[in-house]
RNA sequence: GACCCCGUAGCUCAGCUGGAUAGAGCAUCAGCCUUCUAAGCUGAGGGUCGCAGGUUCGAAUCCUGCCGGGGUCGCCA
């Protein structure tokens, strides 16, 4: 149990007996109850809002109640000291064991630490990426992909049964479109001169492939057939062919996902789950034939009033009821969406996070009102939207076109920069702010680039165990070994103020992690770890002008081993939380 | 016109779901290398938290209304 938690149920205590012994006339609500890190340093170890967030339950006054709850943590050996300060904080002073012992229990745990059972083993499933498989992945795909992954990694390790989703949109009219493009790609592949491709269809060079390996199947088979005929086809193949181009991509950013849920199977599968969805909502009374009013943007041409299949989405937050039903008969992309959820709740899932980029924001009400309908309000949906990312070459935004077919893909960037970079600085800003994201900046070794700071912070305290060798003997080369060593050894000379707080800061990833997770923010972590980092760097260089302050003592195997006990933990932490991100922990920068 | 995001130091952004004197990096200024890698560190200046109300012991954070920036509003997905 991490130390905040704790103290957190010290804190409880204190108050159960005052409330036992009658000095606090009725019992207050307990769960309002925070312990975290003082805002300055120079307040103590911990801070908690108890006083103040149960003062009107027990009908005191907050500085009042503090006293007495101080008064009772005082009593506790390890509280050195229990300050009211403020409107009634209760800033608590630590003995430093309780430190120490958090990060002997952190070098203990190691790849474990700061894992949590916050999420009770629950089913969650966290939809991400669901790029339509009609060309490359470019970077505007890179942030929602990462932080999906990241979020799923961050999911699982709080504690909950995590299932990674992808939402293949292999019907409806685009890949038709991508069929059409492969199948004059075919005839070129023949010999054909197929002139400039026609607006609508993708001009991408990456189709030839497709269209080469249809000639080599098929020759000239398809040619003279009637479109009917060919598009099923032609189609298959080329949704294939872009699928694994896909797959390939997210490898090549270390993205994974457990399913690939196929858009195509919920309508043409043994069973028409769409169809079925929507009968199942007639019947619940949430499905409609009426009329809508027309859009407000004006740009609707082709408007036309006529009665339609509706969801009535309205009975569940959205603005306006939505179609099912596009006039030719077929469901629209929302139908298959609903029907899509459904399975997620049929199969169990009680909490769904689905990622987006900002361009889907306008979506999220229907879809939050879709869950409801079908889950019965049993499940819990939760979007999270990815802004734009900017792309720049130092400081000069990169000009994109969709037009002209001139993107720059995801692969492009992770041959450039690496994936490490990338996944970091994507997860280096909140999911719902525009990133600029600089492909010269992010490359560069030096303090202003976050990734290489924090790497480097994991590779110096890798440094520090090779230089140890000198001074400790005994000290094991394998790192698990290194890690059971270290995490035994007396730390009681650890007292310097820089590395109390650097040991308060080790003892503080639990709580980042559950909080992360709870807020489904992984930018929490990556903000963290640059914090830890910065501690770190300045313990090291603190060296320099204080040679006493260095982790290597030459004549004080004893002092130096205790040293190395707190670089053992900062190190944990680092793999750990580069671990969440998707981010590499290398031992040596080159 | 409606809805959704954003607005915090000169710049780029955090702010732990309502708590203390609002933080970090860059930039500016003043310092620190015969070292456990200076690929780094220390210190200083810099803010009416877009504006105006409200909720309460307490608001950058919640509510309402404005202002500015972006996004969306199609039988595209």
């Amino acid at each position: 149990m991490n130390v905040f938690h704790r103290y957190t149920e010290h804190v409880c205590q204190a108050v159960e007996t005052l409330v036992r012994a009658g000095a606090i006339a009725t019992r207050p609500d307990l769960a309002r109850i925070v312990v975290e890190p003082p805002r300055e340093a120079s307040h103590g170890d911990l801070a908690t809002n108890a006083a103040m967030a149960l003062a009107k339950d027990a009908g005191m006054k907050p500085r009042d109640l503090a006293e007495k709850i101080a008064a009772e943590l005082s009593k506790r050996p390890d509280v050195v000291k229990a300050d009211i300060a403020g409107p009634g904080f209760i800033n608590l002073t630590l003995d430093p064991a309780v430190w120490r012992e958090a990060l002997s229990d952190a070098i203990r745990a190691g790849a474990d630490y700061g894992r949590s059972a916050l999420g009770a083993n629950k089913p969650v499933n966290v939809e991400y990426v669901s790029a339509n498989p009609t060309g490359p992945m470019h970077v505007g795909h890179c942030r929602g992909a990462v932080f999906g992954d990241a979020l799923a990694n961050l999911l699982a390790f709080a504690g909950h049964k995590v299932t990674r989703e992808y939402y293949i949109n292999d019907a409806g009219a685009q890949v038709d479109a991508l069929a059409r493009s492969a199948f004059l790609r075919y005839r070129e592949a023949l010999g054909e001169n197929i002139g400039p491709i026609p607006e609508g269809l993708y001009p991408g060079e990456y189709i030839t492939d497709t269209g080469t390996e249809i000639s080599a199947r098929y020759g000239n088979k398809l040619r003279n057939q009637i479109e009917a005929e060919w598009l099923p086809v032609v189609r298959d193949t080329a949704i294939a062919n872009e699928m694994a181009r896909i797959r390939s991509d997210l490898a090549a950013l270390d993205i994974k996902h457990d399913v690939f849920f196929s858009e195509r199977s919920l309508i043409e599968g043994p069973v028409d789950r769409v169809g079925a969805t929507i009968d199942w909502l007639r019947q619940q009374g949430h499905v409609y034939e009426g009329r809508l009013p027309p859009p407000k943007s004006g740009a609707v041409e082709d408007w036309e009033d006529r009665e339609q299949t509706l969801f009535r989405a309205t009975a569940f937050g959205d603005d306006v009821d939505r179609p099912l039903k596009k006039s030719d008969g077929s469901y629209t992309y929302f139908a298959s969406d609903i029907a899509y959820h459904k399975s997620k709740f049929d199969r169990g899932f009680r909490d769904m996070i689905d990622v987006w980029g900002a361009d889907h924001g306008g979506y999220i009400k229907r879809m939050k009102a879709a869950v409801r309908a079908v889950s019965g309000g049993e499940a819990d949906l939760d979007v999270k939207i990815v802004q734009l990312v900017k792309l720049m070459r130092a400081g000069v935004e990169v000009k994109m076109s969709k037009r002209s077919g001139e993107f720059v893909t995801l692969r492009d960037v992770v041959e450039e920069v690496g994936r490490d970079a990338v996944r970091f600085m994507m997860l280096y800003r909140k999911n719902d702010a525009v990133l600029d994201f600089d492909m010269a900046k992010v490359i560069e070794q030096s303090k202003d680039n976050p990734v290489f700071y924090v790497q480097y912070g994991h590779a110096r305290g890798h440094s520090v165990f090779r230089n140890a060798a000198e001074v400790v003997s005994g000290l094991p080369q394998d790192a698990r070994a290194r890690a059971d060593m270290l995490s035994r050894v007396p730390l009681g000379r650890l007292d310097d103020s820089a590395e109390l707080a650097l040991m308060r800061k080790v003892a503080l990833f639990p709580r980042i992690v559950e909080a992360a997770a709870q807020a489904h923010e992984p930018h929490r972590v990556a903000f963290y770890l640059y914090e830890l980092a910065s501690e770190f760097h300045a313990q090291w260089t603190r060296g320099n002008a204080a040679p006493h302050l260095r982790f290597i003592i030459q004549d004080d195997p004893e002092l130096t081993l205790a040293r190395l006990a707190l670089v053992q933990g900062v190190v944990t932490v680092f793999a750990s939380g580069l671990g969440l991100l998707g981010v590499g922990a290398p031992e040596e920068m080159r």
